[in-house]
DNA sequence: TGGCTTTACG
DNA sequence: CGTA
DNA sequence: GCCA
């Protein structure tokens, strides 16, 4: 028993997986890398297709407990090495035979009964999602990558029409991020909410195989490629994609060329693709935060900035760079935003961009500042802007920045969007008109890239709310929205929460409160990541 | 078999 | 239809 | 697709 003969695992191509504990950093680094040159196999993450185990912890329960193996019968077949086999295989550049110095002992029998042989585990969760962690690493990375791919595929087929089944699997894959072990066995899901026959399948044949077919054969579908890479064009969506893709589109550029030049962000979108497909870095984020940090304090002193959106759940990247704003003193923040936007031209670093008025504003606010003459209400602004190289590479003092900036000629062309877009009462915005625009401004060398951002403004009453929803994760704020309203006849949206029994709306003077109203635990941003 | 977050803006 |  |  303690030493699992190699089986049928013959079959199956070598792949080692190293258990960092207990081995330097350095020392990990470098194995790793010298593992790479000799073209030997890791992964970096414990997965079913793993057969061989690495590590310096000193018996196999230890591997398994830091594995979270609850399942201990996954271990079978699966070879437990000393990290000496490893390197001793990276000196001679081949997988070597094993013998029994290398392999990992079973612990010492009074250690045994420390971890229960199996009373085999059923898994337990939650029914909402809102009500359990969902960190964003986790253990199950490989089915919920899998399930996802299942996701994206209902999603391009049905699009519009059904996008349901889509989020079944995404449902699915929500309940396997918050478990704190591996599955190892589809009978730990089975009866499991959210994961049905399907799901099922798809898990199981991992299990076996390493691998889903469903899966495999959807990520080599050339189809499925191209739609994929279309909808990742700003402007873009499941619909456009696939026309193109039955006009017989097969590139971006050839995209580009035959581009009816309808909408502004499919225009900027293409022109900009290279640059938009690149991640935000963190610190790129962060920088941009603390120079509009610096402008809107001096336009508006006292004023909240926050960076949400999938940063401030803990992703140290991202497709967009997503700012909330608001003000302690209920109505500073009214049009704080065409203020800011203008500062921000000034600052060149307006690529292009869409102010969207706020009805809500509107019909709330309306009788307040109507009356002090009438002043627009704007919610959002979508759009691109030019974040310098260097953002991405040393943080940068926003006092410095303004100087840097200010020496920086505004880039010709760039008055297509400017200021007047920003005035509530100015002309047509032109875009999109007489075009040198977009792509010559693309194609130009330049030393800043453009990056999607999306600026919002709540009003102090609604803060909590708004920063909740921008927050996130999308799959997040479904769930506590559906959970609202079906288990306490509450409606949740990111202006507030609508109490149906009192009649009214419950304040928030932070997000700990909103949990408080929905009888929650709560929840912190990095363990919303369904 | 109906429901699946929200729902306005451009 | 696409954006959030 | 999955559930009540």
């Amino acid at each position: 028993m303690s030493t699992p003969e190699a089986s049928t695992s013959e079959s199956k191509p070598v792949c080692v997986y190293i258990v960092p504990t207990r081995i330097q950093k350095k020392r990990l680094k470098d194995i790793k890398s010298a593992a790479r040159r000799k073209k030997l196999s890791f992964v970096e993450s414990f997965c079913p297709k793993v057969t061989h185990i690495v590590s310096e912890l000193d018996n196999r329960l230890k591997v398994a407990r830091k594995l979270k193996i609850v399942d201990h019968s996954i271990l079978i077949g699966i070879e437990l090495l000393r990290l000496t086999w490893f390197t001793a295989c990276i000196k001679k550049a081949e997988i070597l035979p094993i013998e029994d110095e290398h392999r990992i002992p079973d612990p010492p029998p009074e250690e045994e009964c420390a971890a229960p042989i199996e009373t085999l585990p059923q898994i337990t969760t939650t029914e909402w999602a809102c009500q359990r962690a969902t960190p964003l690493r986790h253990f199950n990375e490989i089915f919920c990558t899998a399930l996802e791919v299942l996701q994206l595929k209902a999603e391009f087929i049905d699009s519009g029409q059904d996008h349901l089944r889509s989020l079944a699997f995404r449902r699915a894959s929500c309940v396997l991020k918050s478990l704190p072990f591996m599955i190892t066995n589809v009978k730990q899901v089975k009866g499991q909410k959210d994961i049905g026959g399907h799901s099922r399948q798809v898990i199981k044949e991992i299990l076996g195989e390493g691998f889903a077919t469903e899966v495999e054969e959807t990520l080599k579908d050339a189809w499925f490629q191209k739609v994929k890479l279309f909808s990742t064009i700003f402007g873009v969506g499941p619909a456009t994609a696939k026309i193109w893709v039955e006009q017989g589109v097969n590139t971006v550029a050839e995209a580009l060329v035959k581009c009816e030049r309808k909408n502004w962000m499919v225009q900027w979108g293409l022109a900009f693709h290279d640059d938009l497909s690149d991640l935000v870095q963190l610190i790129e984020a962060e920088n941009l935060t603390a120079v509009i940090r610096a402008e809107a304090e001096r336009i508006l002193p006292g004023v909240i900035v926050t960076l949400t959106g999938g940063f401030r759940r803990g992703k140290t990247n991202g497709h967009d760079v997503d700012l909330l704003f608001s003000h302690p003193e209920e109505g500073k923040e009214v049009n704080f935003l065409p203020k800011l936007l203008t500062q921000l031209e000034q600052r060149s670093l307006i690529l292009c961009g869409k102010l969207e008025k706020s009805s809500y504003g509107d019909r709330v606010l309306s009788r307040d500042y109507n009356t002090k003459g009438h002043m627009d209400h704007y919610e959002k602004w979508i759009g691109l802007m030019k974040l310098p190289k260097r953002f991405c590479h040393e943080k940068i003092d926003p006092s410095e920045y303004r100087f840097l900036m200010s020496n920086n000629a505004p880039v010709r062309g760039v008055e297509n969007c400017t200021v007047d877009d920003y005035e509530p009462h100015s002309k047509k915005q032109r875009m999109c008109d007489g075009e040198p625009s977009a792509m010559s401004l693309a194609s130009v060398p330049r030393t800043w890239t453009a990056r999607r951002v999306d600026l919002v403004i709540a009003p102090y009453s609604m803060y909590y709310y708004a920063l909740l929803g921008w927050t996130g994760s999308k799959q997040f704020n479904r769930d506590i929205r559906l959970y609202s309203q079906k288990s306490l006849n509450q409606k949740l949206t990111s202006h507030g929460l609508w109490n149906f029994e009192q009649n009214k709306k419950l304040p928030a003077a932070n997000e700990e409160e909103i949990f408080e109203h929905l009888s929650l635990t709560y929840q912190k941003p990095s363990d919303r990541n369904c």
